[in-house]
DNA sequence: CAGGCATGTTAACACTGTCAACACGCTATG
DNA sequence: CATAGCGTGTTGACAGTGTTAACATGCCTG
């Protein structure tokens, strides 16, 4: 878990353990309070060690959503099963979703929201999306090419569906929903994905 | 339009020009940009003197936010008739939610987001936002008194709608849809209102 | 064994938010 | 009318940030 210990004059493995360091505070504190100095102490590491590691903060940021998408990528293909329908592979999927963005609010807020300059500069960023978005379009695809989904456009539908179940999970997040248990906040998800496979469904 | 020009010791208007120069920052920067001392600057006026009008930077913030939710309720209701029905109605407030969100993207990220430490202290953020959501649950209930909409419960099916809104434009905003032109843009938002509207009504 | 290169450090610059102490000038009260 | 007070603006300072340049260390390869 931790990085090895290291009185040596380098580190060893100081690119990751900033990047764990970087993890461990996403889930207490917030994108806009993580800063690469504390990182540095963190690692036991003097301030702009970083650097040799990381051209900006940016970057780091920008291999933190990475990660975070292909962690969101398993999220969405964790309960699925391989002889699923569309409808259970909806359900699947979306639960996945809104379980990863709750338990991971921050971590979902910098892969989307503005934590980096321009995410186009990022290629393998943009890959990873896609890769998520990727689970999503296939489903869907299959879905209409089974005639079980009561849609034409594969890649606007599934469009459609990543923008509702996101603004589902930035609702929330941002605690615009009244509700602050658990138990009436997972209502609350249910209901809606019950609504949207309601009517996407034939 | 520019505040007062004032040579005096006091500049008579410090409170709203600072706002004023922070919507103006919000066109061109993001929220993460604008700091206190350069609307400060802009304003002519020491980098404390902010502070006699604002506990806070997130104060400030959080008006700027209130003063979006109230702008994002008008924006709601522009295209609205007396007597549209409620596919007109769903029409105009998607429409008016779209364009205010992508006409002022910094603004919207503000006002969602984390931008404040925590909105619950400012109640009269917490009630500008519940204006704008109002507007959406007002032709939602009627929709579903008048039996045009397919739902039960008004606030749930608000929400909902609201999260899909909501989604589609953060996804456009944070560039995640390939399409960069304005025209391909509308096409998309139009896409999305159409099926949400196809979903909801009778 | 020696040199080079990756990796670390120190010092410094230009920013930021924020506070305390001080200065100005309008307004109300004696 | 004078003056005391208070709202407002200023100066100076502290702690924190991202980032660069110049320097130091030590492993790895020729």
């Amino acid at each position: 878990m931790t990085p090895i210990e290291n009185d040596s004059y380098h580190h060893g493995n100081l690119r990751q353990a900033l990047l764990d360091a970087a993890v461990r505070t996403l889930k207490n504190h917030s994108v806009e309070q993580l800063s690469l100095r504390a990182l540095a102490r963190e690692a036991g590491v003097s301030q702009t060690a970083p650097y040799r590691h990381f051209k900006d903060k940016h970057q780091l940021l920008a291999e933190l959503a990475t990660q975070g998408f292909d962690e969101l990528t398993e999220a969405l293909l964790a309960d699925r099963q391989p002889e699923d329908n569309t409808a259970q592979a909806m359900s699947a999927c979306g639960r996945g979703y809104l379980r990863f963005a709750l338990n991971n609010p921050e971590k979902y807020r910098l892969m989307f929201g503005k934590g980096m300059h321009d995410r186009t500069l990022y290629p393998e960023l943009e890959a990873s999306g896609m890769r998520a978005f990727g689970v999503l379009q296939e489903w869907v695809t299959r879905g209409i090419e089974n005639d079980e989904l009561d849609a034409s456009d594969p890649e606007l539908t599934a469009y459609h569906v990543w923008a509702c179940v996101h603004g589902l999970a930035s609702l929330i997040m941002d605690g615009k929903s009244h509700c602050s248990d658990q138990e009436s906040v997972e209502q609350l998800v249910e209901a809606n994905l019950g609504m949207i496979k309601q009517r996407l469904l034939k």
